[in-house]
RNA sequence: GGCAGGUUGCCCGAGCGGCCAAUGGGAACGGACUGUAAAUCCGUCGGCUUAUGCCUACGCAGGUUCGAAUCCUGCACCUGCCA
């Protein structure tokens, strides 16, 4: 494996160094060799989402240009909590925890090689804090932590007020640890996370300079804002899971064709691997005419195709297509149209005979959360049945009503369609 | 341990015996305008067989009252001050 000399300023362009500890030195050590470097995820639910992706595509930029990684799930931290501002975590149970480990563990090996002279290795750091005692964790990591200076972190100053368990408190010990594990054990020197753990990143580099009177690496990617600095918007299913299962590749597809402008450029350098001159020639072709949102489209593809592949991303244009085509679905073939619903998702009926009326199919559907949700939407206009307003809130769908065959298309709002197969 | 304040709908926050399913803001949802964009404007925003109806809800459990989110008692948790 060679090494691509270049790695950092690509890093730097794409905008995904938000901090770091002593760049020049980082420069040195990436042009020198491969660097084996960590970066953790923890088991705070049955998958990850976008904020993870950053770093699951960052680790893959750096192993592309020819470093190795070692990939942490938090067996042990997903246990702890990191301390987040809004308040105290629930923990979870042993179990669980150990669950979501075996997901995300498995959501993450698509993206690396674990071939080569530069192959992947997935570390869990409740092999080494596990068996480690109290004491030991006492005397050996805790005597380097000064409670005045984890005191003055930005997380733990924001929760002295509202209140912070000693177990989240300790949290930045565990992580810490993690690196200094991987330091010895492997010769980890670089590690990198979201800028939100710059915290927990420098306090690992320190430990190491104190312990092992080594010089290590950390760098921080920047979080994911919308343009008013706000966070993104969650989807119908939570967040942007990356799992197929609890958010479609077609919902996922459709999220990133949605992006509003004025970030479609930071999107395309994070979450995309295409050159830099190609997204700097789309960017103005973009600038120029973005109401073809040939961007967004870019976008949507790359972004889909490195998370579910080529083939659920041209099922999720396909399905895009057809149901944003121009309304005219009478024009659609029956094919075409069963796997658009599918895609978007749908519902079984068995006769047209028993077909509800529209108010419950919204419901049944998942297009609405309650009845009164679903009447309300109908009469505020915003339901549709094959593209056709429906008026009647009572309105019962019949055989005449079924395209292509055995389909309804219903639809709420703008953008959020479902089908209905009917026998 | 003592004293004081707090716990309200997805979030923040008013309400302080009946007019409260509960003011206001944010988020979310629908409509208009667009480009499946942003901004803006309008509307909606606990559930139910849509009803001058019923149910659930203002930390938890009781009580006072014709009637409580609002008063009383106990409990839990949080914050501050004192020890």
């Amino acid at each position: 494996m060679t090494i691509d000399h270049t790695l950092l300023d690509d890093l730097e362009w794409r905008g995904l160094i938000a901090h770091s500890t002593d760049l020049d030195a980082l420069r040195e050590a990436l042009s020198a060799g491969s660097v084996r470097y960590y970066v953790g995820f923890d088991p705070t639910a049955p998958s990850l989402h976008m904020g993870h992706l950053v770093q699951i595509l960052t680790a893959k930029r750096l192993q592309e240009a020819g470093h190795t990684p070692y990939a942490l799930v938090g067996g042990a931290t997903g246990m702890i909590g990191d301390p987040k501002e809004a308040g105290e975590r629930v923990m979870n149970s042993v179990e669980t925890v150990g669950e979501w480990v075996g997901r995300v563990r498995r959501q993450i090996e698509p993206f690396l090689s674990f071939e080569g002279d530069n192959a992947a290795t997935m570390v869990n750091n409740l092999d080494w804090t596990a068996p480690m005692s109290t004491i030991d964790f006492l005397r050996d990591i805790g005597k380097h932590f000064p409670v005045n200076r984890m005191l003055a972190r930005d997380v733990v100053r924001s929760r002295l007020e509202s209140g912070i368990s000693y177990t989240e408190f300790s949290y930045v010990l565990l992580q810490s640890l993690d690196y200094l594990n991987l330091h010895r054990q492997y010769g980890v020197s670089l590690q990198f996370g979201g800028s939100d753990q710059w915290g927990n990143l420098t306090a690992g580099v320190e430990l190491i300079r104190r312990t092992e009177g080594a010089k290590v690496h950390a760098i921080a990617t920047p979080l994911m804002t919308k343009a008013d600095g706000t966070k993104y918007g969650k989807t119908e299913g939570g967040a942007l899971w990356l799992d197929p299962e609890m958010l479609s590749p077609y919902a996922f597809h459709q999220f990133w064709l949605n992006v509003e402008d004025g970030k479609i450029g930071e999107l395309l350098r994070v979450f995309t691997f295409l050159p830099r001159e190609e997204i700097e020639a789309l960017e103005v072709r973009h600038a120029e005419k973005p109401f073809l949102r040939e961007a967004q489209r870019t976008l949507a593809d790359e972004v889909t195709t490195l998370v579910h592949g080529a083939h659920e991303t041209e099922q999720a244009k396909a399905a895009a297509a057809a149901l944003f085509g121009g309304g005219e679905l009478s024009g659609l073939s029956a094919d075409t149209l069963a796997a658009a619903l599918r895609e978007a998702g749908s519902i079984e009926v068995p006769a047209a005979a028993e077909l509800p009326t529209v108010v419950d199919l919204l419901v049944e559907t998942g297009l609405a959360k309650s009845k009164g949700e679903a009447r309300r939407t109908v009469t505020e206009g915003g339901a549709y049945l094959n593209n056709v307003r429906v008026e009647d809130p009572e309105a019962r769908p019949s055989a005449d009503d079924l395209v292509a065959g055995s389909w309804l298309v219903l639809r709420r709002g703008k953008k959020n369609f479902s089908g209905v197969q009917v026998g």
